[in-house]
DNA sequence: GCAAAACTTGACGTTTACGTAAACTGTAAA
DNA sequence: TTTACAGTTTACGTAAACGTCAAGTTTTGC
């Protein structure tokens, strides 16, 4: 019940310690103390650094997530706040359903260059060692 | 058939001249020039570019998608070459495949933080003008 | 209880991905 | 042809996201 330390946190997560720093520098994690003034994590504030993690592999700033992040944290005393929260959120819940669809897109992309790599390959195969260059499109 | 301006282009794509300009320094993309030594894109220029900037999207760094780039360039007639640029395409489409699972977390991630956001809401709705400061999780 | 390992806060350095300005050239319209 | 706009290269500037010391403090293992 102890929590992690910060190094144990950079290994678990792949990350270095200095991110884990500059996280909390921006804002994004608030890890709680030890008397001796040491980072301690819970698996909560884990979640919060893979949650953070995820968004930057899909190209989200820092200031995104944030804001994401900003919305987990609004004071939940204020209807106003929770409102323009929510209305942030579905954004980025729209914004990340167009963006799986542009990975179906760009996958698309790739297992079209795979397929035309594939013919290539077969007609180079079966055609033995003779050299004809194929049309470029 | 005269191809595209470079700012007809950044208008078209929604970036800058200098983004395009910067891509081919880096030489993710060749367009022809006029007499004039102008920037003239094809069709083809532009669904590169619109490749580009999907990889970006998904938080790939433009050295990552010369790479993916190069695999759609390599020398049809290399047979070596052909294997090893599938090999690579394969890897990608891995890639992309757990982008996309992880994708679908980051949405859950923020679908719960919504719920949660919603519940409150419900609460301090029924609830009338008592400022009661609900636990923090 | 003491050295070694891990942690702390600065603070400056680096890379990526462009922005921006300068100084010049090509192109289109009147 | 001149004028104005679009394009070209070169080069310095910058914001984001960390990396990398340095110098001191805390924790841990013996």
């Amino acid at each position: 019940m102890t929590g992690s330390s910060i190094s144990q946190v950079a290994d678990e997560l792949d990350i270095s310690t200095r991110t884990i720093r500059f996280y909390e520098e921006k804002g994004l994690i608030q890890p709680r103390r030890t008397t001796g003034n040491q980072r301690v994590y819970t698996p909560r504030n884990k979640a919060r650094l893979k949650l953070i993690i995820r968004g930057k592999r899909f190209g989200f700033s820092l200031d995104e997530i944030a804001e994401m992040i900003g919305m987990a944290d609004a004071d939940p005393n204020e209807l106003e706040q929770i409102e323009k929260s929510l209305r942030y959120g579905d954004a980025k819940l729209k914004e990340i359903r167009e963006r799986k669809k542009e990975l179906t897109l760009l996958e698309q992309d790739i297992l079209a260059v795979r397929d035309k790599l594939i013919k290539r390959k077969m007609e180079l195969e079966t055609m033995g060692t003779s050299t004809t260059k194929g049309e470029n499109e």
